[in-house]
DNA sequence: ACTAACGGGACGCCCCGTTTAT
DNA sequence: ATAAACGGGGCGTCCCGTTAGT
C-alpha cells in the first residue's frame, strides 16, 4: 500500500521540479524529500536526467488522467472544455501562491525552457508532453466546429496557438508573480481558438 | 575605440544568457569570453546576479532602440509594426540556429523564467521589460484603432495577450526545437490584438 | 585498525588548527593532509566550523585523558599536581619547537582568540574546555588545602587565575617565541594558587 | 587640521584589527573606514603587514603616553599604579562590550596570537611592545618595594608574571564573553606582583 | 534485489592582497 | 593619488561512483 521507494524519489522528484526548477534541484534533495539515501537513487536511476524524464512522464500521465482526460469524458463538449482547462490552470497557480507564496508557472514549460539547451533528452520529453497536449485542445476544437461554435479552419495550428498563448500566459504570471496575468489573458482563448 | 572591459563583461554575459541560460553560464567563463579575470569581474560587479540584471537591461536598451524604437519611427503604423516585430523575432530565431544550431527562444523570457524562483531582483527586472514591451504594442494597437484596423478595446490588455502568445510561442519552438513552431503561431497575432 | 577516513580528517584538522590556527588552515589543507577529498570532507563535516569544533572536542577529550585524569589519577596530591601539568605544558611548547621551530602556544586559547569575534559556536566551544580545566585545577586546590598546602579560599576563583596565568604565559612565549617565557612565569603558579 | 589620508589609514586599520582582528580585516574594509582608495593605500604601505605594525605601534605610542606614563607621572606609587592599569584595562573591555558588544581582549595580545605563525614582523612588533609593558611594570614594582609595599625579588620577573596574568585575563574574558572574568582575575595582580 | 555509507573530482561564486597604467 | 586589472585561493555543493552488507 505504502508507495515503493521509486515511487516516491518520482514524486519528490515532481514537485521539486516545479517547486523549484530542474538546475536548483539537487539529487541529495529529492533523496530528502523521499526519504532515501543516494545509493538507493543510483540504483533506480542512472542519472538525475532519467529520473527528471520519469518525473516529467509521470505527471503528465497524471495530469492527462484526472484533467484532460476527465474534460474530455463529461460536461459540456466544445470551447467549453477549454475555458475548464483555463480554470484548472488558474486553479493551480492559486494553489501554488497559497501554498509557496510563489507563482510556479507551468510545469511543462519550466522545465523545458529549461533544460532546452543542456539536455537534449528532456527537451524532447517536453515536446511530446506539448504534442498531447495539442493533440487533445484539437481535438476539443473539432466538437467545437461540429456543434458550429467556430468556423472550420486548421485545428491542429489553432490548438498550437493556444497552447503558446496558455504557456506564454503562465510564463508572464510567474515572471510578474501575479496570478492575475495569467487568468486576464486566458480570457482570450475562445478568440484564438477562433481564428483563421 | 575598443570597448572597456566593463562593456565586454556585460557583451560576454549577454550573450552567454541567451546561448547557454543564467544558471548553465559561470563566471568564469563570462570572464573567458570577455577576455577578463575573475578580479576585474567583481571589481565592476559585486555578485553573477547584478551582471545579469546590467546584462538585461543593456540588451533591452539595445533592443528598444533598434527594434521596437525603429519600428515605431518608421513603415506604417498600427497592426504592420506588429508584424514586423514578429519578422524581427523570427529572424533572430533563424540566426540562433544558423549560428548554434539551436533554437534560443526569448532572451528575456528565458531568464525570467530560470530566476523566477530564485532570484527576485532578475525576476523584476525582467518584469520590466515586458512592461516596457506591452507598452510599445499597445501604443501601437492604438495606432490600429485609429487608422480602423481594429475596433475599440482595451488595448492593454490585447497586449498582454500578444505578448503572452508570441512568449508561448518562442518557448514552443525552443522546446520543439524547431523555429517554424513560432512563425505558424505568430501569424495569429493579428487576430490576438482585435480580441474583444 | 587503521583510523577510520573521518578520523583522519579531525586528527589532520586538529594538528593543523594548533600548527597553523584556524583561519590560515584551509579545508584543502585539511583533506590533503588526511588523504581526503573535499568531498569526502563534506559528507562527514557540514562545514569547516564544525569540524573545528568536533576537532577541539577530540583534542579536549585526549588531553583530559592522557593529562588531567592521569594527574588526577596517580602522583602526589595537591599542588604537586599543578606542578605536573606545568611540566606537561612545557615539554609540549618544547615539542613544538623541535618540530616546527616554533612555539605554537596554547591549542585552545589560540583558536579560542581567533575565532572570538568571527565564530560564536567554536569560542563557546572553546569556553567549555577551559571551564573543564578549571574545574580540574580546583579540584586539586581542594585537596591543598585538605593537605594544609594553602588555605582555604576560594579555589573555583584561584583555579580561574591559575588558568589565566598559564594561557597568558602561553601566549608570551608564542609571541616572544621563547619558551623560558613560559616556563620562568609558571613558576609562579603555586603563589598564584594560595592568592586570597 | 584634518588627519591625513596616511593617519587616517594607520588609525581605520587601528580600530579593526582590535574590533576584528588581523585576518577578518581585509584592504577593502580598512580604506572604506578610512575614506581611502585602495590605490591611495598602496601608496602609502607597501602592504597590509606593513600598515599592521605601523598601527600596532601608533597604538602603542598612544597607550603609552595616555595610560602607562600617565599612570606612572601622577597618583600613588608603587602597587596603585598597577590598580589603576587594571582599572584602565577593565574600563577598556566595558565599552568595547557597550559599543561593540563584544568583549574584545587584549589589542596587543590578540594580534600577536593571530600572526605569531604567519608573520614574523608583526610579531616580533607586539612582542616589542610586551617588553616595553614589561619595563613599567618592572619599575612601578621598584617603587613598590622601596615603599615597602612588597619585599624585594625579581622585579623583571614579577612583571612579566603580572603582564601573562593580565592577557591570560583578557582572553579568558574574550572567550567567555565576560569582563567579570577579567575583573575577577585581575584582582590577583598584587598577590603576583609580591610572588618570591 | 536493495540499502547504506563512503569517496571522488570538478566546479560554483566570491573575495583576497597586490600591481600596472594613468 | 586612483581606477582598473590581476591571479590565485577561500569554502561549499554538485552529480556521480564504489564498496559492503542485508
Amino acid at each position: 500500500m505504502t508507495p515503493t521507494t521509486r515511487d516516491r524519489l518520482i514524486q519528490a522528484a515532481s514537485e521539486l521540479l516545479w517547486e523549484r526548477s530542474y538546475f536548483a534541484t539537487g539529487v541529495e534533495e529529492v533523496c530528502a524529500r523521499a526519504g532515501a539515501r543516494k545509493g538507493s537513487f543510483y540504483h533506480f536511476f542512472p542519472s538525475k536526467t532519467e529520473l527528471a524524464i520519469t518525473a516529467i512522464r509521470a505527471r503528465w500521465d497524471y495530469v492527462r488522467g484526472h484533467v484532460f482526460d476527465a474534460i474530455s469524458a463529461s460536461g459540456p463538449a466544445g470551447l467549453d472544455r477549454l475555458r475548464r482547462l483555463t480554470d484548472f490552470l488558474a486553479a493551480e497557480q492559486d494553489r501554488s501562491v497559497q501554498f509557496f507564496h510563489l507563482v510556479l508557472g507551468s510545469p511543462f514549460g519550466n522545465v523545458g525552457q529549461e533544460t532546452g539547451h543542456q539536455d537534449e533528452r528532456i527537451r524532447t520529453t517536453v515536446n511530446e508532453v506539448f504534442d498531447s497536449q495539442i493533440g487533445y485542445i484539437a481535438r476539443w476544437l473539432e466538437e467545437a466546429v461540429e456543434r458550429g461554435e467556430i468556423l472550420e479552419g486548421d485545428n491542429q495550428q489553432r490548438a498550437r496557438n493556444v497552447l503558446a498563448l496558455l504557456e506564454g500566459a503562465l510564463l508572464m504570471a510567474k515572471v510578474g508573480d501575479n496570478v492575475d496575468l495569467f487568468v486576464s489573458v486566458a480570457a482570450s482563448v475562445p478568440v484564438v481558438a477562433s481564428a483563421l
